[in-house]
DNA sequence: TCTTTCAGTCTACGTGTGTTGACTGAAAGC
DNA sequence: GCTTTCAGTCAACACACGTAGACTGAAAGA
């Protein structure tokens, strides 16, 4: 591609084109998912070539495998308050801004055998590191309702577009957040 | 094919292979999503021909609107104690054993754009229809929310195959209902 | 300056897809 | 019994895809 810039070794020139292919892979594996994605759009949305893109990645697989990565909230440890604190706010973040790099995780989850593996991986791992410090014996469980929680809101917000759930995130996390806390320490609502 | 039955008319015929067909199509889209799914595997299965599938439905995307239905719950009505004992019902229903149709639908709707309307139309008729005998000015955020979640447990359970969801149903709308509860009545639990 | 390296381009391949249309043989109608 | 209808089969199509490899021209190194 003809380069605009003025002075660019060559080195940085692969990496900025690196760096477009895999951030247009990123957009259009969000977008479309896996398979409706093809390393031609790609590469024309990078103001590439297909065979760049094979050159520098190595396979479509591979490609994906770059760009989707899902990131990982860390470990979350305190008090089953300060747990709760943490979740929710981990939640305002997943739902403030699309989160264009775990869309496309979360698109390619339901067709890629090897995206919902991940996806599995990264959330049994998280709901395993909560349990272990929340009370009750059906901690497991109960962190897994969080997990599903969370998924949901943020598919039904980003992917669904459910209007009724087009408002503030604030506004989200002050009804998602007693359920959260709830949830952590196990207790039940007075009615 | 040549049918085993002894006596059929050619109408039975025909309408045995089209029912083969949709069944064979809905377990497939539902275990591989739409464009995983093709022609030829429907007809395998149905122990049929491509081509018949295509004369019977005119299309694969023809084929998968008729296959993949999202059902819904109907109307809901009631005080909000009876609403909320209503949902849990219908979330544990949805979570007992594995929606075939639904799961097609919902596989399909990260990649295929009409199927995401069609989950889209689906949940936001339901959940003005809720909000509607809810009390509170965010009662539409709110039913939101409680779609929300019980998207996120179907997907969590059937879908990820959530370890930690891995349990009775009943035990998940022991802990759910109760969310259901408070977002359906607007109270914050005490604590 | 001459040679080597390498980012980027272009063309083409094999494969799998949705879809079509011609064909076959048995049931339906008369 | 003769004709028509139609369920089911088969072979082939056009197309889009992932991918490979030869090619080009400029930057890098000597």
């Amino acid at each position: 591609m003809r380069r605009l810039n003025f002075v660019t070794t060559r080195a940085e020139q692969r990496k900025q084109t690196e760096s477009r292919i895999l951030t247009a892979a990123r957009e259009l594996f969000g977008e479309h998912g896996f398979d409706r994605t093809t390393v031609r759009m790609v590469a024309t949305r990078a103001g590439s070539d297909p065979g760049l893109v094979m050159r520098y990645f190595g396979s479509k697989e591979q490609l994906f495998a770059q760009a989707a990565a899902i990131p990982t909230d860390g470990t979350i440890e305190g008090t089953p308050d300060e747990i709760a604190t943490h979740l929710t706010a981990a939640l305002a973040g997943k739902l403030a801004d699309e989160p264009v790099t775990a869309l496309a995780a979360l698109r390619a989850m339901f067709t890629h055998p090897e995206a919902a593996d991940e996806v599995r991986k990264a959330m049994t791992a998280q709901q395993r590191q909560i349990a272990g410090q929340l009370p009750g014996d059906d901690a497991l469980v109960r962190s897994g309702v969080i997990g599903a929680l969370t998924l949901g809101l943020v598919i039904s917000r980003h992917l669904v577009k459910l209007d009724g759930l087009d408002v503030p995130t604030e506004q989200l996390t002050a009804i998602a957040g007693p359920l959260i806390e709830e949830l952590v320490t196990g207790s039940r609502p007075v009615e």
